[in-house]
DNA sequence: CTGAAAGCGCTTACAG
DNA sequence: CTGAAAGCGCTTACAG
């Protein structure tokens, strides 16, 4: 391996001047400059990124916490936070809690002894034993997906976007909304989107059945397995059914098409995500796109701000957009 | 911060003692082992990464590099690395290429240089610079998804897979089968898969029109593309298509669908890559399982092996299954 | 069983 | 414009 010292001793410099050469700091002269730059051509050096971290304390290194690291909402996060962070010189380090929350404050705890010089946290619930482990890091963080008070977050308008959904649908005439959601320790997807349909619903005075409101695990199974739970009761069967992600969604209608109901006319099918399955399944899929590549930029940039010192915790809510097909 | 040192003065030994206790390295007596135990406790002490990894060249840290972090071929083995890899306590570092060779050889030498431990690549394709890269760098390197000369490599059998499907497709009756490939500088996707395609209709004595044989991109819009040119020419129309990915496959059923052909009864359809999206488009897609998860995991059991010093360079061959459904 | 000392490869006041 | 020196937080021979 080649060091700073091998390059000071080819220029006949200090590291000093290697090192100011190097990073732009400091005077060096045109002629010195030169010569250190063309030896670092020729020997391929690079600096060891542990000496410079040890020694000023920054990583260039940025942890990211995920609930799971193999979905399409994860990807296309990662993507675009990679997508603003690689163009400042910073490195990725990804950790997959698989949706155990006690992983989420070890992880945290984990990249903060990795050096790392911030962190974005996509969690699926809040509570206080997370919440003081963000503070006691002190690090500059950014909540992807959750609201969490007193820290930067990038949010989706869950409220509002499960309104619309609803809406759209009794607006089609659908008066028999059935639902399928996640628990609600996950306060944007389990609670917010279920308040805004238990909401929406008592506002234009529908009545929803006991039986019409299931709990899910983000799984497609799980939305199979709902949607036959809500359809067992053969009473009250609802024409439509919210499901508050597409795995769920496409679940559903898996459970339907397999019973012989048609979609739409019998039952209406919509989700969240705008998963690109949502797009070829048949019918295709009325869902919700949350722009989840512009929220992973959002989040990276909001990351950078307060890299550079900007440190106010703001609240940044990412639009999103309704997008009708074939399942309503 | 609190470094060793502060710990060896709370526990009124020298860092040599506390560094022995934390690695369990040399002998420290039980009593003073605990005592520095509980005050690392207390503290929640956690030793710098950078201080270590500089004063012991290794940073538990893997590089890997991906043509796609955002599909779901990529998932999966990020997934499977880091289930081997996270447990023995490596660090995942993701670097993304977007599909761009260059960036191939750029990120060796930027992992490298950040002192990872090894470097699992995804490569799309394979060229003398990027083999004397590898060389180079002189670090634990697996390939995963080509065969490198020289390098430890996790490959599919990209060969035997595409006769499977050729030969299944042939016994079913389809004798007019076409084909959407990807560009022959990528030997697993583009090379072997189109060989084992072409040798396997020449075996039979079944022809292929010139226009039967496209390319794509391994984008959906590609598969719609490629499906469209080879319908154009209306005197020669083939009564399947082999896509060699799925998401080129569901773009070639979107193609037929939308021109009025009944799959699998006017033309059949296959892919490859068992994505779930396969399973829920209408038809079910007839494709190929890489378990890709699988391959993930081997190939980082490769590394660790590597990494333990056993440095011969092998050859892993990852199974695959066919798996029938109704496009065919 | 324990400690003093050297050194990993950098950067950064400080001095000139 | 340039360099000598200190120091970041660890580990590891070496000595006792």
């Amino acid at each position: 391996m080649t060091t700073i010292n091998d390059i000071a001793k080819m220029a006949n410099v200090s590291r000093t001047t290697v090192s100011r050469a190097l990073n732009n700091s400091g005077y060096v002269s045109e002629d010195v400059r030169k010569k250190i730059m063309s030896i670092v051509e020729e020997t391929g050096y690079m600096p060891s990124v542990s000496a410079k971290s040890l020694r000023t304390k920054r990583s260039g290194v940025i942890g990211i916490i995920l609930p799971r690291i193999s979905t399409e909402t994860a990807s296309r996060l990662v993507n675009g936070i990679n997508d603003v962070l690689s163009k400042q010189g910073f490195q990725i380090l990804l950790t997959d809690t698989e949706l155990q929350k006690d992983k989420e404050i070890e992880y945290i705890r984990l990249l903060k002894s990795r050096q790392v010089d911030g962190i974005i946290l996509s969690a699926t619930n809040i509570n206080d034993e997370l919440l003081q482990t963000i503070q006691d890091v002190d690090l500059p963080f950014v909540s992807l997906g959750q609201d969490f008070p007193g820290v930067t977050s990038v949010v989706y308008d869950d409220y509002a976007a499960s309104v619309d959904v609803t809406n759209m649908l009794i607006q089609k005439g659908y008066d028999k909304i059935a639902f399928i959601g996640v628990g609600e320790e996950d306060p944007s997807v389990g609670y917010e989107r279920k308040q805004a349909y238990l909401q929406t619903m008592a506002k234009h005075d529908l009545p929803v059945q006991d039986h019409w409101v299931e709990t899910g695990d983000f799984s497609i199974e799980s939305g199979y397995e709902g949607m036959k739970r809500i359809l067992q009761n053969h009473d009250a069967q609802p024409n439509a059914v919210f499901a508050v992600t597409d795995r769920m969604a496409i679940g559903a209608m898996e459970y339907l098409k397999e019973q012989g109901y048609k979609i739409p006319e019998d039952v209406a099918v919509t989700g969240i995500g705008a998963s690109v399955m949502s797009k070829y399944v048949s019918p295709s899929l009325t869902t919700v796109d949350y722009f989840n590549k512009e929220a992973g930029e959002e989040a990276a940039r909001a990351l950078l701000g307060q890299l550079q010192g900007k440190n106010t915790s703001k609240k940044i809510k990412n639009s999103y957009r309704l997008i009708l097909r074939d399942s309503v």
